[in-house]
DNA sequence: CGATGACTTGAGGGAATTCAACCGTCGTGG
DNA sequence: CCACGACGGTTGAATTCCCTCAAGTCATCG
């Protein structure tokens, strides 16, 4: 039998010592619901630009992020990329319409996730409406998320792209407990600009635009934003 | 006490006579479901560009399209507008996380539609699983929808999203039954112009284009495909 | 039949892209 | 120890695709 997975990378989940149960769904079970989840589900590590799954494959499994952040992301034939989101701990990985995944996820720095078999999940989820109803508010939220990205995709200058995207990730990352100054960005600006619908050039220098006009200043790993009240200004205009 | 809908525009649902049920949400209700549903539901009619709802409203209803077709936006305070989808026959708007409508709807032509208070609904999917898992599935297909579209305004150019959005747009009718040789185009120029991140201007250029080139004819209400599959490969590529 | 609204067409401009060079950091091996 | 290439990021100049502004066409309707 051959492992696809090596033993040192998976391990057995230990739900009721897990970090971001709140933030997750799981937060929608009981000890009893967590202990046959905790049965079914894996712990599985992946390091930096490793691929959690692939658009096209077969989607044999479901993730919970509990760790790290991803990438999530459609190509197109001629290798254009358009990133989707980006995955944080407590986000579920797993709402999707057909037996293929839609789109293709990898680590941006060291990630976790909890992982389910796909029929396992479905089992599961079926005897228990409190979860699903849980399952539904997460796809509602995406739902909301992808939404507001529709907007910001087709009617935003690069500008006011650049500053919601700071604010929006700035208000993830509190959300999931970090408040510290300084933003984090572990993605590139690669990743960033695919994001946005723009060139990373564009990104770069509407950056540095605005660390010349002392909105924020850019350090290693992010951005400390100067003045937050001027950056909701440009992302909600 | 005041009615806010008038008499001759809401009706009681016959849901066992319902042309769309196959396609909708309550394609997972039984006889006994069924007659539940028709009980809190009520049918009502909107004329042409009638707002069904409106963001930031606070959202006591969700809705189930009948007949006819609405568009879906989102507004910037200055007026922008992105369309964010077409709803037709069978779509269901009411999946939302938060208590009031974060995007607004109105009738292109002449539309129908099933509402329910979105109390009695919470309610009545709360104990039936199956039709939760049904309301889940159309989350779902939403989501990949909108991922997608997100990758048509963050990445194709111009004549990409117009000739994407005829093929998805032609798709989606066949889905519902609709396999006119003629694909209808009841919204206007500008409603797709705001659905692909476009001015109406390149919309009625590329349009025009199309038409020069022979992959299509423009006629009233619509448009004929001469070359699908020239406007298939556009759309991948 | 003039007015109105939806759409088309043309000319010119501009925001963001493309192309290209450059900078700083980091890990590697001579 | 430092030369070196690789890589991520920044900056500059030229280009282009789409937008803006403006006018014109066509069908509908009071």
């Amino acid at each position: 039998m051959i492992r696809t997975i090596s033993p040192n990378r998976a391990s057995f989940g230990r739900c009721s010592a897990c970090t971001v149960r709140s933030l997750s769904i799981c937060n929608a079970l009981d000890q009893a619901d967590l202990a046959e989840f905790e049965r079914i589900s894996r712990h599985i590590h992946f390091a930096p630009n490793e691929a959690l799954f692939t658009a096209g494959q077969i989607a044999r499994s479901v993730h919970s992020l509990t760790a790290g952040v991803a990438r999530l992301y459609k190509l197109l034939p001629d290798g254009r990329r358009q990133v989707i989101g980006f995955a944080l701990p407590g986000d579920f990985l797993g709402v999707a319409p057909s037996d293929r995944y839609s789109f293709s996820a990898d680590a941006i720095d060291s990630v976790t996730v909890c992982r389910l078999s796909r029929e396992a999940f479905t089992h599961f989820i079926e005897q228990r409406s409190h979860f699903l109803m849980r399952i539904n508010e997460f796809a509602a939220r995406e739902l909301k998320l992808a939404q507001e990205q529709m907007l910001l995709l087709g009617r935003r200058t690069a500008e006011e792209k650049v500053a919601s995207f700071l604010v929006g990730w700035r208000q993830r990352l509190a959300q999931i407990g970090d408040e510290r100054q300084t933003i984090a960005l572990p993605m590139s600006r690669q990743d960033i600009a695919d994001y946005l619908g723009l060139t990373i050039e564009t990104v770069s220098r509407t950056l540095t635009r605005f660390e010349r006009e002392k909105m924020l200043i850019i350090v290693a790993g992010g951005v400390r934003l100067l003045d937050p009240s001027r950056a909701a200004a440009m992302a909600a205009a």
